[in-house]
RNA sequence: GAUGACCCCCUCC
């Protein structure tokens, strides 16, 4: 039995969902008897695939054989539900799950908890996450993720810092891209000291900065007119041993731009191709607009053709 | 031998 779980959890990890299906039917002729891992495998693998139909079958059958329902089992299906966004049905699982006795666990709250963030219930999630908290249960890294990742549409940059603030405190190491999406929302709040005191935080934390969190930091100085700072970060990029991207050349050249600092950022232009990065249709936007507010109107027709030449279509 | 997020984070208009 435990041989042919392994398998069904690879080929459901594969999404083969057909196959897996017919490898249950084969080892249960085989007299093999399934046990709740099994069925959990096979409930939470079809659940993730999207095929809650088979979940479900599944989990009914194993209702049916005596196999009682664990934990795993519970918060497999409840994925599932939570994929397809029956929230309503997740509810009511969640409810059952508290009057038998299956209780829940950090990933039961998480799996609860992303569904309602993706569906834009956020007064409810916030109830959820208190409700975790008050019953004991310890978010971990993804918890926070979660709530993080989720917060990020609705300018909700204090909130986001608060979490993030948290998770060092109980030593959850947040990701880059976790710590990314903080900084963004902080940027675009305008909150500028903030976005760099987290960005030194994750350097001093052992979090290497990735190219994104670079372009974040970029874009938020170059809206305030920072752009030595900007080009004193760029430095620190290429220092870092990061590469950098079209769009962080594309962020400072508009940053440059938008300070009037057109040289310099023709000059960007020029390394950029050095480098053989190929500008893109917002390179050369982002340029064009330059040039022509510093009233460089031959520049800015040249590069105009250039531009289409290249097979891009003006805006 | 089994369960959760991100992995379509960033740039012009």
């Amino acid at each position: 039995v435990v041989t042919h779980s392994l398998m069904l959890w690879q080929m459901l990890k594969a999404r083969q969902i057909g196959q897996a299906w017919k490898l249950f039917e084969e080892m249960k002729l085989n007299g093999r008897v399934p046990d709740v891992i099994a069925y959990s495998i096979l409930v939470a693998g079809f659940a993730k695939a999207g095929a809650l139909q088979e979940a479900r079958k599944v989990f009914d059958e194993m209702k049916e054989k005596g196999v009682a329902p664990n934990l795993h089992t519970y918060n497999g299906y409840l994925d599932g539900l939570v994929k397809t966004r029956q929230m309503e049905q997740a509810c009511n699982l969640f409810q059952e799950m508290q009057e038998n006795g299956t209780g829940a666990d950090a990933y039961t709250y998480t799996t609860l908890l992303d569904g309602f963030v993706k569906v834009g219930r956020i007064q409810e999630a916030r109830n959820l996450y208190q409700e975790l908290n008050e019953k004991g249960c310890s978010p971990d890294v993804v918890t926070y993720s979660v709530l993080i990742l989720g917060l990020r549409k609705g300018g909700q940059a204090k909130k986001a810092l608060q979490i993030l603030n948290k998770m060092k405190d109980v030593g959850c190491l947040p990701s880059v891209m976790t710590c990314n999406t903080v900084m963004h929302s902080l940027v675009k709040a305008g909150q500028m000291e903030a976005a760099l005191n987290v960005f030194n935080e994750m350097k001093a934390g052992g979090i290497a900065p990735s190219v994104s969190s670079f372009n974040i930091l970029l874009k938020g100085l170059g809206n305030w007119g920072q752009v030595d700072d900007a080009c004193a970060l760029f430095e620190e990029l290429k220092a870092s041993g990061e590469v950098p991207s079209e769009i962080t050349y594309n962020t400072l050249i508009d940053g440059l731009g938008k300070a009037g600092r057109t040289e310099k950022a023709a000059e960007l232009f020029k390394d950029m191709k050095e480098k053989r990065l190929a500008p893109t249709r917002i390179t050369y936007n982002c340029l064009i607009n330059v040039l022509a507010k510093a009233g460089q109107t031959d520049e800015a027709l040249t590069l105009f053709e250039e531009m289409k030449v290249n097979g891009f279509v003006p805006n």
